[in-house]
DNA sequence: CGGGCCATTGACTTAGGTCAATCTGCGTGG
DNA sequence: CCACGCAGATTGACCTAAGTCAATGGCCCG
């Protein structure tokens, strides 16, 4: 009933309507959900990370691609029976629900991002959003001064498609940053954050960073 | 323990934070859900018709403002009783489900249409929404052809903030909507869908419709 | 050493935003 | 009853952020 698979990076792990035989969760990589226009336009609409889940009891299909953008393992159950489980079990339910009402409002946040900010912000929240993951999954205890190592999960193709800019504004926003001395970019995957202030003013949310809460 | 209240056009129902004491569903009118960034740009991320719900089972907060979009009338329930009935009730907890990942599906076409789509497939999106909306309402027997009378439930400018877009961009694409003949604006809150094939043909979508599904 | 593949940078174009003037109803009070 | 005023809508002229197209650069891997 339960089994793992690999998927290398940049290939496909479920396309667009395909009927779901498994759910999954996310054991180690990023993979991405993304939907594309007729003529090739696409945008990201999630990011799954290391223990979220990938199926929705009750529907067979989903309404987007999801892609390996690292190398993913997957954690799989048959859906039969996890939907059985999922109906005796109220807390497994509970636990269900609230990942889904957390991934609405991710969601909520990137409409307020795609619809109304600058390219500038759009980096600005993203490079924000991966400082405040990795320092979550660092010691917690003192408030960490100024400054993180962050990886970057996804080429600068990948994150223009995440953030609906083009690749080359997402390398020139890097670009402005690191003249501007607020982060540095020893290599195309790694971004220094120098200091963690002026990216989050930059942001354009509120001060107090609402978004988390 | 259930209670009615109304809210004219334009007030706040609830205010982003701020502890709720009710969920509710919405009887008559509409509701938007909004973000809004320090400088005052703002973001609708959802619309509430009736029959939608407020409220999310274990979370006494919520990330935004809901705004009466028309006058609007709802049904409230305290939250603790409601909880309990939840929980005790799986066929509830499962409607909510659904509820909440119907809700994440249409979050997800929002943000391709946020991110990728032009003013004018924008425009063109929302107008054929609503056309599939009244069509639903209506006698669903035979295809009803080509056209329909739609009513605005917003202003230009909240189209706008629906849409990402200013108010001008959106009176502009009305107009060259009727110039070209594919709608009819006979007065502010009012749109006749003269040609529906090439309004939906204008919204970029799959040629099948993939949105609705 | 050579060839892809990303990434960066520059020059140029353009969709949509901004600012401002005008128009259209519609409700209100004289 | 009418004129006034106001809120929303339209339209035009202009500007700019970001997209497009194209050349170049660095890096990893065979």
């Amino acid at each position: 009933m339960k089994s793992y698979r690999t998927f290398p990076a940049g290939t496909e792990i479920l396309w667009r309507g395909e009927p779901l035989e498994y759910v999954a969760s996310v054991v180690s990589g990023v993979a991405s959900l993304s939907k594309t226009l007729e003529d090739g336009r696409t945008q990201m609409v999630g990011l799954l990370l290391p223990s979220d889940f990938i199926g929705r009891p009750g529907r067979n299909r989903i309404e987007f691609d999801v892609t390996a953008t690292t190398d993913v393992t997957l954690c799989c159950f048959a859906r039969t029976p996890f939907e059985a489980l999922v109906l005796d079990t109220p807390h497994v339910a509970q636990r269900l629900m609230e990942l889904a009402l957390d991934e609405l409002d991710a969601a909520r946040d990137w409409m307020l991002l795609l619809g109304r900010k600058t390219a500038r912000e759009k980096i600005a929240t993203f490079l924000d959003m991966l400082a405040r993951r990795s320092q979550m999954t660092m010691t917690e205890g003192a408030g960490m001064a100024n400054g993180a190592a962050l990886y970057l999960p996804m080429t600068r193709d990948q994150i223009a498609n995440y953030l609906g800019l083009t690749l080359e504004t997402v390398s020139r926003q890097f670009s402005a940053f690191k003249r501007e001395g607020i982060i540095d970019v020893p290599d195309r995957r790694r971004v220094l954050v120098i200091n963690l202030d002026r990216l989050q003013i930059a942001t354009g949310d509120d001060a107090d960073g609402g978004v988390v809460a």
